[in-house]
DNA sequence: ACCCAGAATGAATGAATATTCATTCTTGAT
DNA sequence: ATCAAGAATGAATATTCATTCATTCTGGGT
């Protein structure tokens, strides 16, 4: 490249070298992910594009076309990526070996869930954009409809379970887990659209409360 | 209020009758706002394009930048009116001058918000595809969010009247309205991405259940 | 009958964007 | 040191889409 003077414009000896990386694939799909998630999060899933994506990478447009052969394909795969991430671990606490006690297994399950700090609003903005998008595309709904269920059941037996041990009357177990889980996905949509309205701290008392309500002796 | 499936008014696609109608701004602009949602519905929010609405309004391409003055104005239009819909519908049974057991009350606005008018696949689409948007979108969350505070200030209020009436104790009314809200949107969600699992019947039944544990002498 | 304000049209425009692919570069093997 | 495989690049391409605006048409007022 030259510029008017005819000289030629020497590559700036910048900090950030830009000395092109060659690195495995899995590694830079999962950079591509994390990209994603990220400008979903910043700018919503309809203003995505892929020079975004790929700057917010730090790569070039045409990598994303490389490892994933489409855009579509690349959301596809950031939708599964975030599904799995929540979905796996609600279900590894609630298989939980780690945590004898069921009440204490439930508040663990609480705090992942309405948990942690920053990273989760993002993780947030990515979940609901794609919910939005679900209604209109059979793939998304299938993706997460398919690691959904796995959890509903976890939760189901975690509540059967507890029902056993507390000798709990009058109580059903899919109801409830069907209503607890529909609390969460509530409370997360109130933590997204109304921060202001919705404090953390009151999402969880709100969801304690209920679980209080349904299982006295184990959540105090 | 207008036929919310539209359309019916709309001559049917014939060889030859284009003859162009002139029409007063306001049931135009409704024309096309009822137009987006059943894009939206169909194609998902960021599949919709100017073309594909105003087609489904039976216009012409430059009528929407006539009435509304941009694309972002029409949806922000569009998604203040379904807002005000909701809301208002339930904000209209909660003040209820017509049924004044509480109880009643109660289950006329879980009927609302379970029922036929708002749980119809198309206005819930919408509904999510703007919530979708609304973590990247400070637009979006300032409309939601008014019609929010009010509805919430009156089922706070309603909360607080049978709490009264029925000498609970223990019980927080703000604490239970954010609740029962936030159960409600995740009912829905369940409806929208996982129709399967969660039919329109089960998930009264769970918000049901969920009101009858707070309110047991209420809610039979 | 005849106007004309302004509603409605849709071809044209220009901007944005996904995708391609010829080329360049890196790395590990020989 | 040399080479080949294939990872990475980004200018170019083709498409899609919002917006414009010169023109056409309608219906109420006179």
């Amino acid at each position: 490249m030259t510029d008017a003077s005819g000289a030629v414009t020497e590559a700036l000896p910048e900090a950030g070298s830009k000395r092109r990386q060659i690195r495995p694939k899995a590694e830079r799909r999962q950079q591509l992910i994390d990209a994603t998630i990220r400008c979903i999060a910043q700018h919503g899933l309809s203003a995505v594009t892929m020079q975004m994506v790929t700057r917010e990478a730090g790569l070039s447009v045409g990598i994303a076309n490389l490892h994933f052969k489409s855009k579509d394909n690349l959301l596809k795969e950031t939708l599964r990526f975030v599904a799995e991430e929540y979905h796996g671990g609600q279900i590894e606490i609630m298989e939980g070996g780690d945590i004898p006690d069921l009440g204490e297994r439930l508040d663990a399950l609480l705090d992942f869930q309405l948990g942690r700090g920053v990273t989760q609003r993002q993780k947030m903005s990515v979940w609901f954009a794609y919910y939005g998008e679900a209604g209109a595309r059979p793939v998304y709904q299938k993706i997460v409809s398919t690691v959904d269920r796995l959890a509903a059941q976890k939760l189901e037996a975690l509540f059967i379970q507890i029902i056993r041990e507390g000798n709990y009357r009058g109580v059903d177990a899919r109801e409830l887990a069907t209503g607890y889980s529909a609390l969460i996905d509530g409370l997360h949509l109130g933590l997204l659209v109304t921060p202001r309205e919705l404090s953390k701290r009151r999402a969880r008392a709100v969801a304690r409360d209920f679980l209080r309500r349904a299982f006295p002796q184990h959540i105090r």
